[in-house]
DNA sequence: GTCACCTTGTAGCAAGCGCCACCGCTACAA
DNA sequence: TTGTAGCGGTGGCGCTTGCTACAAGGTGAC
C-alpha cells in the first residue's frame, strides 16, 4: 500500500490524492522514530501512507499511556488541530511499524479545506473516530481492571500486526498501559496459567 | 447573556449569529434536564446561549464520570460529530445551571459550513479545546490520586458558578469522579482537617 | 567462552480505594 | 411534635496495584 489511492478513505477522489501528493513531502521512517512530542511545535500535518503510528500521552513524571494507533490511510488529528491553531502538540507520536508518512505543510490546510469538501469530510470522520477512541480509553482506565485492559491491548496489537505472535517486552506493555513492569509480568503469568496466552522472551501469543 | 452576539466566539460575525438564530429553535431548560444520553439519537446540534451543560461518560454498570462542562457561547462537539455522521451519542449531556439552548437541526450543518467559514473555524476551535480537555481527564484518572482530582473538580466548580460556596452533595461529587460516596466523604474530611475546605450539608467552600 | 546487559519470575509490603454496615443528624412535611 | 427521607461520619475489610529487591535465564559482542 504505497499509494493513497488504494485506501478506502481516498478511493473516491483521485484528484485530492494527487493534490496531497504534490504538496506534501514523503518520507520513509523506521519503527521507533519520533514524530511529535509533548510541547513540540507542529509544522506539518501527518498522513500515514504505509505502516502505523502510536500516539501516547505522558505525565510530568515520565509515565506514559497509549491512546490509539494511526493506521495507513489515516491522519493525526492532533497535528491538524495543533497546526490550525498554532498550538504545540500535547501528545507523543512515534512510528510503530516501519512507515511512509506524508508531511503536509500546515499552510496548505485552509485552501485544501475550501477546495476539497471531501477532505473536510475525511477530517471530520477522523475526529469522530479519535474522539470515540479517547472515550474508550477513558472508560478503560476509569472502570476496568488492569488484566482486562491488558487483554484488550494484546488483541489490538494482534489485529494491528496481523500475525498471531506479538513482539513486545513486558516493559513496553507496561508503558503503554501506564503501569509498572512487575504488574504486567504478574498478570501475564496469570493469563498463561489460565491458558489464555503463550509467553516467550520478547514475544507472546494469544490463545 | 441572552444573545449570542455578546459572546467572544461570535462577536466578529453578527451575520452568522442572525442566521443561527433564525434556523434554530431556542429553549429554556432547568438544571438537571437531560439533553443527550448514551445510545440516543442526535437530531440537533446544541449551542449554549446561557447557563452551562455537563457532559459525562457512563459505563455499563451505571457508574459515571464527568468529562467537561460546556459554557455559554460554546457548542457540544459530540452533537456535531454524531449529527454529521448519523451516529448515536456516546455521552450523557445534562443542564448544569439553568440554561437557554439553541437546537440547530443537523440538516443545516453542511451548508452553514460552506457559507460561513467562521462557523467552521468555531467548530475546529471547540474540537481543539474538547480534545485537550479529554486528554486532561485521561491524565487525571491515569496518573493522579483521588484527593488531587477532587480538589481540581472543586476548583472547576467554583470557577463555573463564580461564587465561593459550591452547592453539591458528596454523592454528586462521587458520581462526577466515578467513585463512591464514602471515598469522597473520607477525602473531604481530610481536606477539612488540613484547613483546605469548609464543609456544610449540601454545600462546601474552598479556603 | 565469557562478560555485560536485558528480560522475566517471584516474594513481600504498603498505599489507595471500593464497599459494607451502621449510626447520628438535618430538613421538611404532615 | 413526630415521622421520614436524605445526607454525612466512621470503622473495618479485602482487593488491586505500585514498588523494592533479588534471583535466574537469554542474548549478543568480543
Amino acid at each position: 500500500m504505497n499509494n493513497l489511492n488504494e485506501m478506502a478513505a481516498f478511493r473516491s477522489s483521485p484528484e485530492l490524492v494527487a493534490k496531497l501528493n504534490s504538496v506534501s513531502i514523503r518520507k520513509r521512517l523506521k519503527a521507533g522514530s519520533l514524530l511529535l512530542q509533548p510541547e513540540g511545535q507542529i509544522r506539518s500535518i501527518l498522513i500515514v501512507a504505509r505502516g502505523s503510528l502510536k500516539v501516547s500521552r505522558m505525565d510530568d513524571e515520565g509515565r506514559e499511556l497509549l491512546l490509539y494507533y494511526i493506521r495507513a490511510g489515516e491522519s493525526c488529528v492532533m497535528s491538524v488541530l495543533g497546526g490550525l491553531h498554532h498550538d504545540t502538540s500535547k501528545v507523543k507520536a512515534e512510528v510503530e511499524e516501519d512507515a511512509e508518512i506524508l508531511f503536509l505543510p500546515i499552510e496548505q490546510l485552509p485552501w485544501l479545506i475550501r477546495e476539497y469538501p471531501e477532505w473536510l469530510d475525511y477530517i471530520f470522520r477522523l475526529y469522530h473516530k479519535r474522539f470515540e477512541e479517547l472515550l474508550d480509553v477513558v472508560n478503560a482506565i476509569a472502570f476496568k481492571r488492569m488484566d482486562e485492559r491488558l487483554l484488550v491491548l494484546l488483541r489490538k496489537k494482534q489485529e494491528l500486526v496481523g500475525k498471531d505472535s506479538i513482539a513486545a517486552t513486558h516493559e513496553q506493555l507496561a508503558n503503554e498501559l501506564g503501569t509498572a513492569r512487575v504488574v504486567i509480568s504478574r498478570l501475564l503469568k496469570q493469563l498463561e496459567d489460565s491458558g489464555k496466552v503463550e509467553l516467550g522472551r520478547g514475544w507472546l501469543r494469544l490463545l
